[in-house]
DNA sequence: CCCGAATGAGACGCCAGTGTCTCATTCGGG
DNA sequence: CCCGAATGAGACACTGGCGTCTCATTCGGG
């Protein structure tokens, strides 16, 4: 019977990132348990978005990595990045705005992969691979922003799945414009 | 006495961008009236966010009419768009979030906004200005979410409000890469 | 100056969602 | 096979927020 804890979060986490008012119980039946089993696991709604915020910053740590951004040149471990990221991409979007919302600071797990990838930025300019005009930190706020723009626009077939980490990774790389066209 | 219904939808515009789950009350108080007049001007809360839908439509409209998207280099044209745009960028943030939410389709003034942007996009396509991998769909979602992630870096004071347009306009047309070291 | 319209404050009743509890049922290890 | 642990369903009280209503007050045009 025992109840698969992991379980119950990735199926939240999917519910959640689909509709971040769900209630208690349709996470409950989401999951495909009772909701008195529910709060035997999670003391109440708080904790379980708390528990959820672990496992997201856990799955964006281990996607980290598995991506490798401290080596190789900076363009391909954003790339890298953006590739392991994508399966994530509905959690990030999820806590994204769930961190707009919470004025009271951010969780220091996720402070700490937010350096990491603004670290990768910074080694990027500091090689002279990315434009010094950018912030580290707006290109983190901006990997984000495509990421969880991504995430929503696949859900509402705006986009189709497998392009996705290519959108993502070459619009934030590239921008738009055709590259013979400039300066 | 009489009040202004525009400051107030104003104050409800950047309360909620803020804040999305702010109470009747809430709203109330930062606009400075009572909970029973804000009651009496929008009959709930549904009609106080279609309102603000409305609100922000007529001046996203406004802005785009400024802009002119249809008129000269297209890239040019996405940097006005960015720059009308950026005022409005906190009522994007919101409606963009927002929209994720009701799964009910959208407002039919937003998709001919949205159509906008998109044939703004498909335009610079056509004349060749930009590459044809990133489709005009992506490209006006990426807008979105840049634009809604820049407005809430500015919040949270993570990026200077003034660079924000500059941020925006340049990462979505020429991306994190320098120029000279692109094939 | 005066009267009517609009406002603010507050008192309800109502409802959805939450957290707690009970109890019958089911699962699984010993 | 059997007993204990875990589960699911539901009842219950409680809370926060919503929508309605009343009433005294205030504003402003005539």
């Amino acid at each position: 019977m025992s109840v698969d804890r992991d379980q119950v979060l990735r199926a939240a986490a999917g519910l959640l990132t689909r509709k971040p008012t769900a209630s208690m119980d349709e996470i409950a039946k989401t999951a495909g348990i009772g909701r008195a089993t529910l709060h035997r696991h999670f003391s109440g709604r708080d904790a379980l978005v708390r528990a959820l915020e672990n496992h997201g910053i856990e799955r964006l740590g281990r996607a980290l990595d598995e991506a490798r951004p401290e080596e190789g040149d900076a363009a391909d471990a954003v790339r890298r990045m953006v590739a392991c990221i994508e399966p994530v991409a509905g959690i990030i979007a999820f806590l994204y705005g769930e961190n707009q919302l919470y004025e009271g600071g951010m969780n220091e797990g996720w402070n700490r992969l937010d350096a990491r990838i603004t670290g990768l930025f910074r080694r990027g300019q500091e090689e002279g691979a990315f434009r010094l005009d950018l912030s580290p930190a707006w290109l983190t706020e901006a990997l984000y922003g495509l990421v969880a723009s991504g995430a929503w626009a696949v859900q509402d077939g705006r986009v189709a799945a497998r392009d996705i980490s290519h959108m993502v990774s070459e619009l934030l790389l590239g921008g738009a414009l055709r590259r013979r066209m400039e300066p």
